[in-house]
Formats: structure tokens, sequence, C-alpha cells
DNA sequence: CGACTCATGTAAGCTGTTACATGATTTA
DNA sequence: TAAATCATGTAACAGCTTACATGAGTCG
């Protein structure tokens, strides 16, 4: 359940139209709960029709028209009581790792590209958050919206150099036998 | 498409039954990828119906009855087809930092007791890991499976890992902020 | 026999993914 | 005015989650 909260700390952040927040998910919030536009339009309807959101008005309802959203007090309750309450973390689910138990089994065929792609990618992924971090959290300021959001952002920064020296070990581990076949 | 593959995967280390099989899910290959057994259940019915698995002969075919599984040449070459094909990483998504944004808008009520929640989690998680590490991994052996599979679990460890060290920043930081009411 | 556990399954609902549809606005 | 782009959707499907159903064996 954290997309329509996801959408709700946007909202709060800046009320958007649906096209709008889609961006926005590419390029922030999205790095920590990544979502289609198909999806955002359908929890906006969703969540307009739960009283949590309403659409500002002055704006056409035409289809092809910017329809602005902004929270209700009754979104922003929802949120806070969601974000304080208990829910325990999800157990992993990662393919890569599900690969390489495969490679165990059955052999490392083809798997050392796969490895070195996606080191490449996670590289270029922790350069994209280094640059963030840089732009918007030069030291020495430090609010607490600001102290906060620095926080999740190291999260990711810390995500992707665990991925980084894991996949640099598998490359070592995989170098150490000679090619399959 | 993990999970076909990761029943496979297991079937491969072992033929066993749906039970048995929801069972080694959820100490090993779960782990990485983790399932219920109606998600079990149907797979293996998938697999079968597909030909890359079979129920062995001698098992009575009834509800309540035992039904072993084996894996056949056609789903031994699927397997080996999908750990060698290319699969970009999926973004990321975690309802904690989603939680942590949240929290930079609306304050940050609740939020420690959750934190310390999960470190503790984590820790136990990551003990779990080590016991496996010192139980199946002693230094000295390293068959390639072995090594392999030493990998997957290391990158399980270095996970835990990172989220010990990330929720350890997070409390310092909620720290320096007096009670929020 | 009654309760409990083992083992396999069905059904409904929700979330996420992919492909497509449609109106409005801009630009060549 | 034709094409491209912006903006908002609809539809169909696949995967995951939760709750429930059913038969078989075991133990008191």
């Amino acid at each position: 359940m954290s997309l329509p909260h996801a959408i709700l700390t946007a909202l709060l952040e800046k009320p958007s139209s649906g096209l709008e927040l889609t961006r926005r998910f590419d390029r922030s919030i999205g790095y920590f709960w990544s979502a289609t536009h198909q999806q955002i339009y359908r929890e906006l309807g969703k969540l307009e029709q739960q009283g949590f959101i309403r659409a500002l008005p002055g704006a056409a309802p035409a289809r092809g028209q910017k329809k602005q959203y902004e929270v209700l007090p009754a979104g922003r309750a929802e949120l806070a009581q969601w974000a304080a309450a208990g829910q325990d973390p999800k157990p992993m689910r990662d393919p890569l790792l599900v690969r390489m138990r495969a490679a165990a089994v059955i052999g490392t065929g083809g798997l050392r590209a796969e490895l070195e792609r996606h080191l490449a990618l996670h590289r270029a992924q922790l350069a994209t958050y280094s640059g963030i971090e840089s732009k918007d959290f030069p030291p020495g300021r430090d609010g607490e919206q600001d102290r906060l959001r620095h926080l999740v952002l190291r999260g990711g920064i810390e995500l992707e150099s665990f991925w980084i020296g894991w996949l640099t070990e598998a490359l070592d581990a995989l170098g150490e036998e000679p090619a399959e076949e």
C-alpha cells in the first residue's frame, strides 16, 4: 500500500497534475517507489474518490486538459497514520541472486557479462545519486526536512554501493574459474 | 518470472513435494525469492503442464497425498536459458524509505520506534545468515557450487549489513532533534 | 470418535505491466 | 492542415496476497 502514500507525499511537497507526478516519480520519489503513469492516474482517481485529495477548481475536467490535485486534511491524516504504523520489512526478492543460485546448479555460462552489465548500471545510478547529493545537500545546511530527505538519499547511495561491492566480489569469484566450455 | 525458475533450481537441488518446497523456501531459497504455498502449488501445476517437470511415478495423485516432482530436460534447458538471459535490475521499491520521505513532510511522530524495531529484525536476519555461513561454508572448502552458493549468501549478509548501517544513521539523525510534541 | 496436523488445492481481490485509445496543444 | 507532443485515460492480463476448503494420516 505504498503507492497512494508516495503520491500523497509528492502532492504535499507540491500540488501537481498526473503527468507532473509521473515526471517527479521518474527523477525523485520514484527512486524509492517506482510507478508508471497508468498506476498514478488510477491511484489519483481512487484517492479523489476517498476524499484524500481534490482537483483544484478552475482546471477544466476534460480529457487532454491538465488537472491539478492537492491534498485534503483527511489525506494528510491518512499519510501520518500510515507513516507511523508498524509494517514489517518485506522479504527480499531479487532475481539476480536467484540466477546466481541457479548458476550454482547448472553452470555459469553467460553470467559473467550479465554481472558486468549490472555493475555498470549500478555505478551509473550511484553517480546520479551522488550528483543529486552534492547539488541538493551541500555541507552546512541542516533543516529537519533537509536532514530527513538527505537520509533517504543516503539510503539509495549505500544500497548502490552494496551492489557494486557484491558484484565486484562475484566477478572475482567467477574469475577464479576457467571458461565453462 | 523468477518464481518458476527458483522452483526449478530447488527441484534440481533435490526433488520435492509442494510442501517440502514451501519449507525449503522458508529457510533457504526463499531468503532471496519468497513464496507462499499457494504460489508454489499453482506454479508446480503450470510447470508440469509445460513439460518442465513431472510428478514422480508411484506417488498417488489423490488430494492429501504427497506428490514428488522432478525436473525434466526441458526444464533444465529453460532454466539455463533464463539464467543467462539479459534482465535489467528492477527499480527499487522500499516502503521504509517512502515513509521516511513522508516523515520529512508531515513530521517524525512514531517513526523512531519503527526504526528500532526494523533494526532489531535486520540484526536477527543477519545472525541467521551468519549462522548458516559458519555451518555450511567453513573456511577451506571451495567447490564451484559451494563458492557460488556462498556468494549468494554473502549478498544476503551484506544487504542486511547495509540496512543495519542505514538504520543506525537514521536513528542518529532523529536523535539530534527533540521529541516532536 | 474428535481434534490436530499434514498436504494439496480453489477463489477473490489487489497491484503492477503492457498495449492501446482519445482529446488538446504546439509546430512545421 | 498534418504531424508531433502533451495529457489523461481504458482494457486485458499476469503475479501476489489472503482467506477458505478438503482429504488423509496420527494421536488421545
